[in-house]
DNA sequence: GTGAAAGCGCTAACAA
DNA sequence: TTGTTAGCGCTTTCAC
């Protein structure tokens, strides 16, 4: 380490003004000049200092990100999207993973401030306790929040249209031939719960279909097979389960086929997000697809927005899911 | 933004270099200095900026890591092992892709360099392709390859002992009866599939078993399903196949069930990293599980090494697997 | 078109 | 113990 552009502006027989100008090309300098810096860089094998630049510019040419876990191959997704998009604009991508717990979040948040990013991409942990860090936050930087939010708005936001999600995997059973349903999903911590629970009730009463007690436990695969116990154990089995999310959906399917019950001709199962197995499992899952590279691009835009100093309304961008249909929901034919 | 430790000093009557002392608590002030400065601190949300600090201590506090691809669990798995290590000793990880592509990796690695990370953690994407720029990066700044390695040598390597990892395979379905075992791994484009192939020949041969052409591909559940296929088709099944990671594992199942085979009755099925859906696939996967925890504190701990400045030999450390056996591979009783 | 110099925010010498 | 100051590496006025 250590070659700075003195070394090079020596080298040179040129002022460290001219070699700065010559190297970045942003100002005129004679060809001549040009050709004796970039051989002296190439030389010296010279690579700029970027803390000295960004601490020149106020500016890093980084965007923290923080996720309630990278274990989620949902988030991962996220991750890997935001990444690549990064890229496109040359920027870097400082990651953190809150663990789920909003304390370590609004520690990486302070971090992460420290840092000097240019902006945050976050998809806060819980709904009500994220919300002083995360606000406090925003205020000091660019900042969106990524299909999790907090509660108290304030802040861009781009994610899903849950609504619309559940409501196609409800019109979806309900064209099946499904006449009663419950919906598996995760205790309401956080926003994706929430709004995915009332955009089930909203879609099965105007479908007309009948809602059992929804069953909520965690985004987990454990308890997707809970949950498959538990209808097991209850009477009748339903005509279709929609699940908050894949894993969940997964989870219940082992447990119902344990139970000997056969999907999905005796229960219809969807499931949410589209990620990691849902292709690959067995019989593969019926879910709805959240368009993550979609999503991804958003947040990155949103905060360039803010970065132009445009000073403009709060956002919220809700995007649209799709329903891609596989083996788990069987359209029952006419009369069966 | 913009609080300064200029703006403290003046807010608490004291000189900067007083205020940067009181607030780092490195140095002896008196009770009456270090009230007033934390309390002015505490009044203008003062904020130390990370950028200056590192300019001025020539350190960042960030390390660079560089996976293939963060879609694939089991990086996403060490990324998150390292993440959590780092925490511990208040660093941060500045994530990068390198998609698979030795190009993209070289240009992140100059990128990271340039950001003037303290050190580098990479899984090479490409045994060959991938050593120039890796070298290079070895001869700037602290760097432990992690999981794959370049052929080259020359940089510490932190990874699987995968001879062992393939003789805990092998030895298990041998004492489970079988004689006749097929390798299903990826092309020997990176290290890791190099010396699961290799670490399988040795084993089989040790273990006095029949071992068929093996089927090379890539890592993931595609390949595992096409590689059932072939299987299916090319006359009698082997025993037992032991696949280069868990997808392929899953996918071959799925191929092979597809057709009307019974895993494990029929043919045994052993994976290999034990992540991602590996216990809740459906039998759960037999496979041999990488200690990541271990291998991320390793990483770590070389950088640290090197870091104090200690002059060391180049280390290859080598960490032991663990069989987890579940359901794909049945002990046949005696005599069966 | 080029060079000298200021300054981004911080900490560690060095003096007092 | 405290204050003054230099300097980390860079870019950009401001003169020439």
């Amino acid at each position: 380490m250590g070659v700075t552009i003195h070394d090079v502006a020596k080298a040179a027989g040129v002022s460290v003004a001219s070699a700065s100008r010559a190297l970045s090309g942003r100002r005129k300098v004679t060809a001549d000049v040009a050709e004796r810096v970039s051989r002296a860089a190439a030389e010296l094998g010279y690579q700029p200092n970027a803390v000295a630049k960004a601490l020149r510019d106020q500016t890093t040419g980084t965007i923290g990100m923080i996720v309630p876990g990278i274990g989620n191959p949902f988030f991962t997704t996220m991750v890997e999207a935001v990444e690549r998009r990064l890229q496109e604009t040359g920027r870097d991508l400082l990651l953190c993973s809150s663990q789920y717990d909003p304390l370590i979040e609004a520690r990486r948040l302070e971090t992460l401030l420290s840092r000097r990013v240019d902006g945050l991409i976050i998809s806060p942990c819980d709904i009500e306790a994220s919300a002083p860090a995360v606000l406090s936050a925003a205020g000091r930087v660019p900042l969106v929040q990524l299909d999790r939010y907090i509660e108290a708005g304030g802040t861009d936001w781009v994610g899903l249209d849950d609504n619309a999600a559940l409501a196609q995997a409800v019109e979806h059973v309900a064209a099946g031939g499904a006449r009663t349903v419950v919906f598996a999903g995760s205790r309401l911590v956080n926003s994706s719960a929430r709004l995915r629970l009332s955009g089930f009730q909203l879609a099965t009463e105007r479908a007309g279909l009948e809602a059992r007690t929804p069953l909520l436990g965690e985004f987990t695969h454990e308890w997707g097979m809970q949950a498959g116990r538990l209808l097991l154990g209850d009477g009748p089995l339903p005509d279709a389960v929609i699940c908050g999310n894949d894993e969940i959906a997964i989870g219940l399917i082992r447990a119902l086929r344990l139970g000997g019950i056969r999907v999905p001709h005796e229960v219809m199962v969807v499931g949410m997000d589209d990620v990691g197995h849902a292709a690959m499992c067995d019989p593969p899952l019926t879910t709805v697809a959240q368009p993550v590279d979609e999503m991804a691009a958003e947040a990155v835009r949103l905060l360039e927005q803010v970065r132009l100093g445009r000073t403009r309304a709060i956002q919220r961008i809700a995007i649209a899911p799709r329903l891609v249909v596989r083996e788990t929901s069987r359209q029952r034919t006419e009369g069966e």
